[in-house]
DNA sequence: TCGTTTTCTGACCGTATGGTCAAGGTTGAG
DNA sequence: CTCAACCTTGACCATACGGTCAGAAAACGA
């Protein structure tokens, strides 16, 4: 499609502060809440003077809207697996796997985007009335072809995504307390593949998933 | 153990005044988020000037503090389902009813608590490592004591937990999300029996939980 | 009724915040 | 090298916020 492109110094200086306040962005946003956070803040976290920033971000509501669409995307780039699994014990089960991922991947994100969406989704209602309206509606409709093929129990696709969805999630957002519960030590890496198991257990027990192809 | 305790005017109004407060607050709070909401918004909110509202709670802060107490023992209380229950059936049955219904009654209270524990739990840490250390420690028990006698599967008490929490509170929390999914309307009662009938038939079914009476 | 305690509230204050700007530095194309 | 475009930043501004306070008003006990 495109030749090489140059890539001047400007550019590559360019790409990497945007880079770089993004992420102080999502972590200051995700600890402190968009009303707490400040740009003092966020600017110190990525080394920069706040003036700087807001060459790069006009407004705090711009750089929170920028980061809110970044965590979206991978969001829903984990929507994948669902997709060309014959049932819902690969579907499912690896959805599951995909979020638990993100969780432990972006847990910043993830905060920041419960956050929007608790205080009412404020500056991405747009997101939700289109492509997550649609996005569910698709999987929903996978969910029930799987039920009328009798590879699962007929449970309601909405609640059964909710809950697919509030599970994994809370091991972001909740990261703290679970810590807290742990001993004060995050979870191992042995403790995820846990958690991500049992949460793929009761939940695929739960909705008795029949497996389409050989195991369990 | 008291007289009847003549109630005074004052004693009325004092205490009246301090729940229009707290409901405000609890509100403001839920939307706004700690950093967001400001004195000013809660004092209009509870009808009052601003600065009475610093006469009854001299901080912004202590404000928070209270009401976030007041959450903590309403989700306190909804542990009692678990204790004297003879199985998972009921127990685990009945605390997810109870949950359900703290999402439907207090949605504030839920967010303001999630907030919190996603913040990091600023003001209340120690709550989540005595209080709430101690509570899930006994849970646990319980729940180990019915794979004991073969009441359900072995399935990790703590992620157990975690789901049963994650699951409930995400009918507030993501209360919005829901809705906005819901065609823009609230969850009606039956929709909410449904709601709480999915959650308990997927996660007892997961468990493998094994009726101690006569039913289902 | 009178004096005391408690409650109420408009006006005010110091601070911190989001955002601006102008001046100076860097980079890249011709 | 030159000049225009782009980037950087310390200093600055208006606003809004949490919190204070003094004095008025109301409630109480005797």
């Amino acid at each position: 499609m495109s030749a090489p492109e140059r890539l001047t110094k400007r550019d590559a200086t360019r790409r990497e502060n945007e880079r770089v306040i993004l992420e102080a962005a999502e972590k200051v946003f995700a600890e402190a809440g968009f009303g707490g956070a400040t740009m003092q803040l966020i600017a110190d976290m990525a080394g920069l003077p706040k003036a700087n920033l807001h060459y790069y971000f006009p407004t705090k509501e711009e750089l929170y809207r920028k980061v809110v669409s970044r965590i979206f995307e991978i969001w829903l780039r984990a929507a994948a697996c669902f997709d060309a699994a014959p049932g819902p014990v690969e579907g499912i089960g690896a959805y599951v796997e995909a979020k638990m991922e993100i969780s432990r991947r972006h847990p910043h994100g993830s905060k920041v985007w419960a956050s929007e969406v608790m205080h009412g989704a404020p500056v991405i209602q747009d997101y939700l009335e289109t492509t997550l309206r649609d996005w569910t509606a698709g999987r929903a409709a996978v969910i029930r072809r799987w039920i009328a093929e009798g590879k699962m129990a007929p449970v309601d696709p909405h609640h059964l995504l909710y809950m697919l969805w509030a599970t994994t999630q809370h091991y972001a957002d909740f990261g703290h307390q679970i810590e807290t519960l742990n001993g004060g030590r995050p979870l191992s890496d042995r403790q995820w593949q846990a958690a991500t198991a049992s949460v793929k257990r009761i939940i695929l027990g739960g909705i008795g998933a029949v497996a389409t192809g050989t195991d369990l």
